[in-house]
DNA sequence: CAGTGAGCGAGCTTCCGCTTGACTT
């Protein structure tokens, strides 16, 4: 039996570590945290200074028992948690609910797996630092106060099930906040004048530059272009100037994220399911980290790796450092295990991200890129205006052998052209000169990526929480993931060719966006209410401000339980007061009398989400209500638009003479013909719905169906192989069978299946257990 | 899964940050 425990956060972690350290010692993992507070209630005994009561995680149950066991099998335990705040803390949750004997327990943390590294940690034993866990405990009951006290809150004054927190407060009001400037976004628009020349004597390629002003009105951009009518143009500077691009860090959680969002579309959640498996699979180093650091193992694998493939004029070591304020760099960087598998096996998704892990990585120790930039400066008719023509030649690759980084949208910029050479003084004549109406961008919605992006700037929300805060935001209905189609705009157009100038008026399509998340109604309202009531948790600060108090708790200048005191202190009585003082908040507005009833049209959030009424509630006549369209808002919904909802259900008339009925229901509008219902695509009204459009969504409702079959059989019409959200699967009658792993389904016979069928009946699957939501 | 929304009131919902299961029709 060894002697020694060693615990650690996660069991791959746990295999490669009892490789290391050998017989002596056996490696478990606790899979996190163990304990945490009683989700029931709030679990703080406020009036005996904020004690936390903390229970054992249900799930965990069995992991405790094993470690449990195992420690009192060996003579030390080595508690070796991450070393930050959190592990900190699962080390002190483990140390009292597995009850060790401080004596015979050690804390050791290492910053990379290696034998060097864990050999010198076990020399190299502490004490849990109370001080950091303090902190964490801080962190906690800072968390469940504000989460527990504003969620029921929301429950009285706005809907039940609703919730607020330090996260996902902050979040989807980053989101709201940008649809309101879009909203009240100026469009201006200028005259961008661009032009063509050429040297005459020289007959070389053509010199595309740009005017270094921008006329406002139309007139002055036409007398601009009159004025270049057979004028001669002059070169009067041409500046050369040496630069250089670096290549960006390795990637952490947050970088990663954006990247295989952006280069290979993979929405966070993805990312994140797919990294998970190549870290399980050994293939890459921890993906949830904010620390931009390599070990000197990995760098120096990189070096190696770059000489063999490039050459040593494109290595260049370099020790990233985190410049995220309050980052607890537990982790390394994200990277490849082994430097030299360029590339792995496995699944088409895993080998793209794999892939671009690995280019980063590499990149990331490779020398900058040394481009030469120049300028051109050409004359203009009118002073003290002039052409410039700008360009951009890369005189060494560098890192851009093997990696770009993208751009966000709102970073696009026009690349650099090569340009023909030319010098000072040289006269220059034009092809074509071109004033172009430009009008200026509203910002760009945030996607899944950027709203991470912008979190992890202000410091909210750690790596293992981007993907869970957007997935809860949307849970909730505080915000959807949408897109929009663009509309067209008309735009002017004014060329100079020869001594002709031509006007022209041309279009283009703005503002489509994809994949973008909009605020609801909901949203909004949660939003706006939570903004006046509690200005401090809403500030985009908060949470960089009390990390500061954490690390103050952690540098033993701080108690913990005077901060959650002085926090609460103004805190609580701001809930009483809002409880007290303010009545519902629903967003209710009136839109105006029905024209048939004169009774009052009212919109506000309703139980099931946005609703129209018409009648006041608690009149003698019942109100009626109707539910608002998906893209209809109670903010800017009219009257003309509102009433027509209460047509429904709405008869199309017969086909073959049964009924065709549109209406709204509790999953959105759908179609009901034959006792069957047929959901409407978004892209239809359903006010507007025809009776053509009713049975093509019949009609292709049932082709979805009838393609869903592999193969059916003429031995037995009850049987068919049909295609399933986790692959195929046997149909029989209207029992629904697993194929087992390691059979093609196209090739199965009527006897395969009903093998398969026997077989499964004998071994029914375990019930699945649902987690109470 | 499919046409809810008054009022009454029981009993329910909720936070953030660590981790990985179990395995479906």
């Amino acid at each position: 039996m060894p002697k020694n425990l060693v615990i650690v956060e996660s069991p791959a972690k746990a295999r490669t570590i009892e490789k290391i350290l050998g017989k002596d010692f056996i490696v478990k993992s606790c899979n996190g945290h163990i304990r945490d507070l009683s989700k029931k209630d709030l679990s703080i005994d406020i009036e005996n200074n904020f004690q936390p009561i903390y229970e054992l995680l249900s799930d965990k149950k069995s992991v405790i028992q094993d470690l449990q066991k195992g420690a009192k099998a060996a003579e030390k335990v080595w508690l070796a948690t991450d070393e930050d705040r959190e592990g900190e803390a699962i080390s002190w949750h483990l140390l009292e609910a597995l009850k060790l004997k401080e004596e015979k327990t050690e804390r050791i943390t290492f910053h990379e797996i290696t034998k060097t590294a864990i050999l010198h940690a076990i020399e190299n034993p502490r004490r849990i630092n109370r001080e950091l866990v303090n902190a964490q405990q801080a962190r906690r009951v800072l968390d469940r106060i504000v989460g527990y006290e504003l969620s029921p809150l929301l429950w009285k004054k706005v809907k039940p099930g609703l919730s607020a927190g330090r996260v996902q407060s902050v979040a989807v009001r980053l989101i709201v906040e940008r649809e309101n400037e879009i909203k009240h976004f100026q469009t201006e628009s200028a005259f961008r004048i661009t032009a063509t020349f050429f040297s005459k004597e020289k007959n070389e390629k053509s010199l595309k530059a740009e005017l270094n002003h921008r006329y406002k009105e139309k007139t002055e951009a036409v007398k601009f272009i009159k004025e270049c009518i057979g004028k001669d143009f002059q070169v009067l500077n041409v500046e050369t100037k040496p630069s250089f691009k670096s290549p960006p860090p390795p990637f952490t959680t947050s970088s990663l994220q954006q990247e295989a969002g952006r280069k290979l579309g993979f929405p966070v959640s993805k990312t994140m399911v797919v990294a998970q498996q190549l870290y399980e699979t050994g293939k890459i180093t921890y993906m949830r980290t904010d620390s931009v650091n390599l070990s000197s193992m990995a760098i120096s694998a990189c070096k190696k790796e770059i000489e063999s493939m490039f050459g040593k004029e494109y290595s260049q070591v370099r020790k990233y450092t985190g410049k995220i304020k309050g980052a607890q760099e537990a982790h390394e960087a994200i990277r490849p295990t082994y430097m030299n598998a360029h590339q792995i096996e496995g699944t088409r998704d895993q080998q793209n991200l794999y892939e671009l892990i690995w280019k980063r990585t590499i990149a990331s120790q490779m020398s900058n890129a040394k481009l030469e930039k120049t300028v051109i400066d050409i004359s203009s008719p009118v002073k003290p205006y002039l052409f410039q023509a700008k360009g951009e030649v890369i005189l060494f690759e560098g890192f851009l052998k093997v990696y770009y980084e993208s751009l966000e949208e709102d970073e696009l910029q026009e690349d650099g052209n090569i340009l023909p050479q030319v010098f000072k003084d040289d006269i220059l004549d034009y092809n074509e000169i071109v004033a172009t109406q430009k009008f200026s961008q509203p910002p760009f919605r945030y996607a899944e990526t950027s709203l991470v992006r912008k979190l992890e700037e202000l410091g909210i929300g750690r790596p293992s929480t981007y993907a869970p805060i957007i997935s809860t935001i949307q849970k909730r209905d505080y915000v959807i993931k949408d897109s929009k189609k663009g509309v067209v705009r008309e735009f002017d157009v004014i060329s100079l060719t020869g001594r002709s100038v031509e006007e022209k008026i041309q279009t283009e399509n703005v503002g489509a966006e994809k994949n973008k998340l909009f605020p609801t109604d909901l949203g909004i309202i949660v939003t706006d209410f939570l903004s006046e009531h509690f200005v401090g948790i809403m500030d985009y600060h908060f949470t960089a401000g009390v990390e500061k108090q954490f690390d103050e708790i952690a540098a033993g200048e701080l108690i913990w339980t005077d901060m959650i005191g002085a926090f609460y202190k103004d805190f609580h009585p701001q809930i009483s007061k809002t409880d007290i003082e303010s009545k519902k908040f629903i967003g209710e507005r009136l839109l105006g009398k029905d024209p048939e009833t004169g009774l009052n049209v009212f919109v506000k959030v309703g139980k099931y989400g946005p609703i129209i009424q018409i009648g006041d509630t608690g009149s003698d006549v019942k109100p009626k209500f109707a539910s608002l369209l998906k893209h209809q808002s109670i903010h800017d919904i009219t009257l003309e638009e509102a009433l027509p909802l209460f047509n429904f259900p709405i008869s199309l008339g017969n086909h073959d003479s049964q009924e065709v009925i549109v209406s709204i229901g509790p999953y959105g509008p759908y179609v009901k013909y034959q006792g069957k219902f047929y959901q409407i695509p978004a892209n239809l009204n359903p006010l507007k719905l025809t009776m053509n459009e009713a049975l093509e969504i019949i009609a292709n409702k049932q082709k979805g169906s009838e393609s869903s079959i592999i193969k059916e059989f003429d031995g037995d019409k009850d049987l068919s192989i049909r295609k399933g959200k986790w692959g195929p699967y046997i149909k029989y009658k209207n029992e629904n069978f697993k194929i087992p792993k390691g059979n093609s389904p196209e090739e199965l016979s009527i006897e395969d299946c009903k093998q398969m069928i026997e077989s499964a009946r004998l071994n029914p699957p375990k019930k699945r257990t649902f987690k109470k939501k």
